[in-house]
DNA sequence: TAAATATTTGTGTTTAGTATAAAAAAACCT
DNA sequence: AGGTTTTTTTATACTAAACACAAATATTTA
């Protein structure tokens, strides 16, 4: 299977309409964004880059866009921590890590139950959505103290 | 052992200490609340709900106290959703889960791997917090929508 | 091309959380 | 005990992320 990471956009295209959005120019421009930079960036932070090409873009659309995209389920929301919410494209079933030293954050393999499909818990609750959220000290900033 | 429910003043005093906080009057209650209210609750809440018996506390006294609570160590902070943080007494480590029905949250006992202490991922990120969150329609409410 | 629909923008509002400094309470010390 | 220092709490103001709303723009349809 070939890599996310650069899809063309026709790709994109039928990625979005797929899920019956319609694939505009701004969505396809976020959409490719959160493709191609797996960094799992903030409304902030992906507003900013992506204006230095599209001057005109509006924080709002890119608000509404992301919402629209989580409503649709082909991007998930987040929220490691308050105040800093976060947006990745890639749905399949892993766990985030977030480093207390430098931010930034990672994906996680993880072999687990818990994300098995129409789980239900010991308790009696039907699990629909599973966020795994850890927090540490990254390889690199391990790598970087032991000198 | 004894449920955690219940504890005497002195018994909080003692769990206060330990971590080198001053058991002051507010910081027993604000500790008591959580203790003996296992539902997960926001910093809104345990305001409102103390501000009947002590109605001159503050909404930064129960914020600043949380933060020291969770600096020590002796409660944990829930950020399922954004704009939504709770707070947690029991330490241990188990899921959560909330109801996208009724709002509830719950606690799900669960074995895993990743709440090991001192774990190091397969990417080589040392692992110090682990949050478990999901979501789902709880026992309760699949209960209901049965009739 | 004109009308209808969808998308985007800009402004203003809301609200959780925080910073700050004053006030109150508690601890300390001779 | 009385006065001083330290800690804790409070009130006010401020910040910033997120959202609501309506106008403006772009796109689709007939």
């Amino acid at each position: 299977m070939r890599d996310d990471i650069g899809l063309s956009l026709d790709e994109l295209k039928e990625h979005l309409e797929k899920e019956g959005i319609h694939p505009s120019y701004h969505r396809l421009k976020i959409l490719e964004y959160l493709m191609s930079h797996r960094t799992h960036p903030t409304v902030e932070l992906i507003h900013n880059e992506l204006s230095k090409e599209i001057p005109t873009l509006s924080k709002t659309t890119v608000y509404n866009t992301l919402k629209l995209f989580v409503s649709k389920g082909i991007v998930q929301e987040l929220t490691i921590e308050e105040k800093e919410v976060r947006y990745d494209a890639d749905t399949k079933p892993h766990a985030h890590f977030k480093c207390i030293e430098c931010g930034s954050v990672y994906d996680v393999a993880l072999e687990s139950k818990i994300f098995e499909q129409g789980l239900v818990t010991e308790e009696g609750h039907k699990v629909i959505e599973c966020q795994v959220y850890l927090k540490g000290i990254c390889n690199d900033c391990l790598k970087n103290a032991q000198n």
